[in-house]
DNA sequence: CGGGTGACTTCCC
DNA sequence: GGGGAAGCCACCC
């Protein structure tokens, strides 16, 4: 209703804009919200192709792990850490920030 | 329409 | 914990 269904990327971009602040989520997660849990490289290749219009950075692989290389890997982590969100070693914390239920 | 690609995920050693 | 391989999906040319 409120959409007529556009294309994954939209969905995609839809997704990761509501990630709350603090918090971040997988490629899988990102995927399952826009309808196709396993499109997560799609996710990846979409949220490059959309450019810097929304929060990218709330982004990470699987266990919280950022697979950016090289710069702006290094950036996403100082992205997130300065909105508060947590590292562990070169991961984040998914047990405080995962938008998924840590079990 | 077909093929190549990737910021993925998961399993196994 | 680290490395390698296979599977999966949608986009782009």
């Amino acid at each position: 209703m409120i959409e007529a269904m556009p294309g994954f990327d939209t969905k995609i971009k839809a997704a990761v804009r509501r990630i709350p602040k603090g918090k971040v989520a997988t490629y899988g997660e990102v995927a399952g919200a826009a309808g196709v849990p396993r499109a997560a490289r799609m996710v990846a290749f979409t949220l490059k192709r959309a450019g810097r219009t929304l929060p990218w950075h709330r982004v990470v692989g699987a266990g919280g792990r950022i697979l950016l290389r090289g710069e702006p890997g290094l950036e996403q982590r100082m992205r997130l850490e300065a909105e508060g969100v947590k590292f562990r070693g070169g991961r984040v914390r998914m047990e405080s920030h995962g938008v998924r239920k840590a079990t």
